[in-house]
DNA sequence: CTGAAAGCGCTTACAG
DNA sequence: CTGAAAGCGCTTACAG
């Protein structure tokens, strides 16, 4: 238990003042070349450590940091549990003189996405938090803070190529990948597998990537499986059709809904009385964790959303105030949900 | 963004000075009752939130929490990862004041539980984690800790009827029934299932609550499957012998390990060439891990071991620091491992 | 280029 | 029972 040395020791062992060893930590300068070069060595002789706790109280400086996801809704509240995180977390690091504020946009508006960024540039932020839905729309605002020097990060998908700080979310290939390996657990040989794209517009990024993943892991047991892509719009009448005479058939055993509306599906196996599939799905949606426990779905597959807000607020203060290194890829874990773990899963943190 | 206020505000709100509101907030008494339910008043009408790092920085009082697991090794390193978060949550609060002292006790000797428990109340701590693995002396030991108004957390396994201030750890029946459940995915009805107990002692709390949860799914489909519970000594020859014997058996799909020595029975079937069972087992040991990636365990389940040392430490400091509420069952996520999400597991943190 | 002083919000003796 | 003062370790103008 050696207590710490206080920059006031520093001083004294460098026969200074404490604000000329300030300014050598702090980098700004006055400082002749000598005296620098003593107070580094003795700094790192002792090790020394700042106390945060003492240099928040005095710093006066406020850190301003913004985050921009999509918003959430009853239909669709996806995206609730990233803004939960970010908002524990504003809240652990609120006494460092940081303040988070929060702004979304429409998922499906590249409107909106643009003026949010605009908002934001205006704000002048020390650090972003961004899930950067829109490509081109996300390169063009991180030039403008790589300019700045703000750091960034991004959760839920990446862009590669970028200096974000750090990208934190999942490797939707593995997450493909690990669900055709858990079908593959329940399926027998010879069997129909159904990857099921579900919404009427264009997969996501995500998906697709996670179909890749299954194609890969299928791939490796060539001839055990049969599969096809579906693509369902359940406002489409014609199309819904269409899928419920596929699953109908009796040599389908498995289906994978490669984005986060597996529920669709379940739903419409209980209207059709269908009980002996195994469905896999992505995200904790509420509809999807109904039919979990009901024994609908077999498994879920989700990536600690929760988690992606906090520790991205989380790795941003990190950055910001103390200072330390943050991983540039921070893949999550890849959680398996049963109806048998789910509750222990949810009521955690 | 309302500027948080400082007793120096409310101080003058009350008409007193800042010493009076302090010795308020801290029920240090000598304050008259008729300024302390003013100040109270005051202090709930602006929801004043004190600026922990001050009150930190300003305190001189030096916490002491204290630790106290069971030692690992090459051999036996499962407590590896507790301690892991234990270091890290000190870490994290080590500016606060807050010292953590780590002690381990060899987890077959009640001599070095009981010592090292002699030593620990000889400190006088602020605050005890405790993996509580014997019953009488931990009770004994609680009482002591009452007392002195001392609070304790358990981890990894539970005593009722305790006061300790949370308990950390599985819900080992429901981590038993997803066992047998993640099993039955994969196992064809009428054939055998063994529950295997390794290593030629008592099983431990925890193994008889994970056989009652597997027992329990099992009943649940009545005449689906056959089992028999094993008891697994792979010292005596004999009994490895025996066991060789059993898991050789066609109609033998699927095994659980009910304790952490899963890797035992998958050297055997290694050995043995055996290739066509479902092997489940507990616990991140490395040899588990192992076969887990090389498909000789089909899944492993765990518990978040270090997640459970970090928050034991982070619960003590929010107690005695921040004052928050704790907890008082706090059952961790029961997390399904396969070779295809283990590594994403492993790395995050 | 350097040091002395004031201040961040809170706590703790101390004097009255 | 109460208030003024000093101090926690660090930062920030300010004067020289």
């Amino acid at each position: 238990m050696i207590k710490n040395l206080r920059i006031k020791d520093i001083a004294k062992l460098a026969g200074v003042s404490p604000g000329t060893v300030d300014r050598v930590i702090h980098n700004r300068g006055q400082v002749t070349e000598e005296n620098r070069l003593n107070i580094l060595k003795i700094i790192e002789e002792v090790n020394y450590k700042p106390n945060l706790l003492a240099r928040s109280l005095a710093n006066k400086k406020n850190y301003l940091i913004v985050s921009l996801c999509p918003g959430f809704n009853l239909q669709n509240d996806y995206w609730k549990a990233p803004d939960h995180g970010i908002e524990r977390a504003a809240r652990e690091i609120s006494d460092y003189n940081i303040s988070v504020k929060r702004f979304y946009f429409d998922q499906f508006s590249v409107q909106s996405f643009k003026k949010q960024l605009k908002e934001i540039l205006e704000l002048n932020p020390d650090g972003v938090l961004l899930s950067p839905v829109f490509r081109e729309e996300t390169i063009d605002f991180a030039q403008k803070l790589d300019e700045k020097q703000v750091p960034y990060i991004f959760i839920d998908s990446n862009i590669d190529g970028l200096n974000n700080l750090s990208y934190l979310g999942q490797n939707s290939f593995q997450s493909g990948f690990l669900a055709a390996r858990l079908l593959s657990y329940s399926t027998p040989a010879d069997s129909s597998i159904l990857i099921v794209q579900i919404g009427g517009s264009e997969p996501s990024n995500q998906a697709i990537r996670r179909e890749e993943g299954i194609h890969n892991f299928l791939s490796q047991t060539p001839g055990k499986y049969y599969y096809t892509h579906i693509d369902l719009d359940t406002q489409n009448p014609k199309s819904k059709a269409n899928f419920s005479e596929q699953i109908s058939k009796g040599d389908v055993k498995g289906i994978i809904v490669i984005n986060s509306k597996a529920f669709e599906v379940a739903t419409i196996m209980n209207d059709l009385g269908i009980r002996d599939k195994n469905l896999i799905g992505y995200d904790l949606l509420p509809e999807n964790i109904k039919y979990l426990k009901e024994g609908l779905i077999s498994f879920l597959i989700a990536q600690r959303p929760e988690e992606q807000g906090y520790k991205g607020i989380m790795s941003l203060f990190n950055s910001l105030v103390v200072k330390s290194k943050v991983e540039k890829n921070n893949y999550l874990p890849i959680d398996i949900l049963t109806g048998e773990n789910i509750d222990y899963y949810l009521n955690y943190i």
